[in-house]
DNA sequence: CTGAAAGCGCTAACAT
DNA sequence: ATGTTAGCGCTTTCAG
């Protein structure tokens, strides 16, 4: 295996010359730089990171910790944030916890970062004290993507103005029983989302002078089969709502599902909304309140990458807009005959 | 930062014992081994990969090489790929070419691999003759996923057996006029599976006495709105299908969407197939031919393993069995009334 | 069972 | 602009 000392032997110059060449720091002249370039790849020369790594303190590399890549929301933020990292030459180390309570702790616990990653980016997740103080204690750049810590890095939407716009749309058609669907404020796995979604659907209520009833906002668990069954039980209610916020589109989808299951017809019998704008919320004609996902990663790994580069840095609070999306799910209530 | 030596200090042992117990490595005695895993806790002491790497020439990282994260068959396999490889204490660096040519030739030609992994997962891509001689140059354990690559480890279903058990599956039920939606059998990234599948369709067909008509094959792009577009041409046809048979559930739902669009009712007036068992396959009723997604990320993560733990290894294709999954998509064809 | 010593392949001062 | 010289923090012979 070609190393930096068989390059610096062929352009009779030393190592230190090779590597600054090769960098593109200041201080080598043009000429010797385009030779050592050549030279490097005529000889096949690959540095090794984990020698780089060791005399300089960084790895090139960012630890992404995702509670489960198989949903389209984190794995859409990862592949907006690995281009941007590959773009400037980092790799991207892929912690998925999979939902899993052991894997969040061994992740976070068994410093399992440290050492191994110039940077951290925490997707979804709202870190615990101990958590957070252990991130802090690696000394590194953290950017929380999609969950409101206060004091951190994070790039996210403002959910609750998300839901809350959600909410006004099925209002403004003229619903009032609206019900919410929606996730746990508290499990194995800390989302700061479900909160403030729940939050915006009752403002928004509030602000047209309608009470919230318990009754009507349930778990869906932020997954389609979660959403189906919430539904079921919102639907088969004798006084069931006229329509439903999902505050995630897959959620959504289990409604619209259950819909169907027990006949009722959507949008003349009952109108539903998400937020997301997943990839197939358009195959499902789903009204939604629409979020930069891909756009999250990207901006979030910018952020960890000016932090990595530029001198100082400040935590930096970052809010992406959102976009009410109308497509054919929701619709004025009992106007079967049109809109 | 509280290394090696600091730990060697504190038991007042040598470097070369204190790293030898923390191995688990044999030739220590029980009692120092938990002498200095206790005073290493204390400490707090966190080895260095970059050190450990530049001495043993193991990173204990493999890399994952996906077309496309944000497609939920390759997030599946990374899931259960990263399970096992975090369970033997790997990790996984994500290169993800999100459908690019040029992240591909980045990840190939430019040995970003080389020194970097221990072993490599490729997923689904045929790599061509010349990234397979770049990809043999690492001398490292290399295992494709989802492609029949001879000479290769590969973990994969019969591509070509499971689109004859979906066909066969249409011809059972009566139908005889069956589409087909495919993807290209070449283009940017070469996959062996679309060729595999459209194979088998054919001989299905075959060997049920029916000739395939070039008409009724079209190209779906394994994506949604590819296939919706592709149900477009074939639906309105004057001789238009009984049945489409898509080479997966993205695909297939695609269809499904057209044909509501078209105002055709499934099953009753077309009958609809796919492959995958997707997550989603479940809420839209789609029968489909199953594959163990995630079972194929283990598989392969363990074959690495195996080869990176054990002496010997032969390159093993290993086949995963599929499995008829019927729901309510597919029927005999004009049976309105019924089954 | 334990230790001494020699690297692994680079980078980073500090010189020149 | 280039070279010299120390390491970075481990692992790995080879001794004992």
């Amino acid at each position: 295996m070609t190393g930096i000392k068989d390059v610096a032997r062929e352009v009779e110059m030393s190592t230190a010359t090779v590597s600054r060449a090769l960098r593109g720091l200041p201080g080598v002249s043009e000429e010797t730089r385009t030779r050592v370039m050549e030279t490097a790849r005529r000889l096949g020369y690959v540095p090794s990171p984990s020698a780089a790594g060791l005399a300089s303190g960084q790895t090139r590399t960012v630890a992404v910790i995702v509670p489960w890549v198989t949903r389209w929301f984190f794995a859409a933020v990862v592949q907006g944030a690995e281009e941007v990292l590959r773009e400037h030459g980092y790799d991207l180390l892929l912690y998925n916890l999979a939902g899993d309570e052991s894997a969040r702790h061994r992740v976070f616990e068994t410093s399992l970062l440290t050492k191994r990653v110039d940077a951290v980016l925490v997707l979804s997740l709202k870190p615990s004290l101990d958590e957070l103080g252990r991130l802090d204690k690696l000394g590194r750049p953290v950017t929380i993507v999609g969950a409101d810590v206060p004091g951190w890095a994070t790039v996210r939407i403002d959910d609750e103005q998300a839901a809350r716009t959600a909410t006004q749309h099925l209002l403004g058609l003229g619903h009032s029983r609206i019900a919410y669907v929606g996730g746990a404020l508290e499990g194995v796995l800390d989302f700061t989302a479900p909160a403030a979604r729940l939050s915006g659907y009752r403002s928004a209520l509030a602000e047209a002078g309608l009470r919230h009833d318990p009754a009507l906002e349930a778990d869906g668990e932020f997954s389609v089969a979660g959403g189906s069954r919430a539904a079921h039980d919102l639907l088969e209610r004798a006084d069931r709502p006229t329509a439903i916020f999902a505050a995630s589109d897959e959620m959504a989808f289990g409604v619209l599902r259950t819909a169907r299951e027990v006949g009722l017809r959507v949008p003349e019998d009952l109108s539903v909304i998400g937020i997301d704008d997943h990839e197939m919320a358009e195959i499902f004609d789903l009204t939604t309140v629409a979020q930069p996902v891909h756009e999250q990663g990207r901006v979030a790994a910018q952020q960890v990458l000016t932090a990595l580069e530029g001198a100082h840095w400040l935590p930096e609070q970052v809010l992406l807009p959102t976009r009410l999306v109308v497509r054919r799910t929701t619709r004025a209530p009992g106007s079967s005959a049109g809109r």
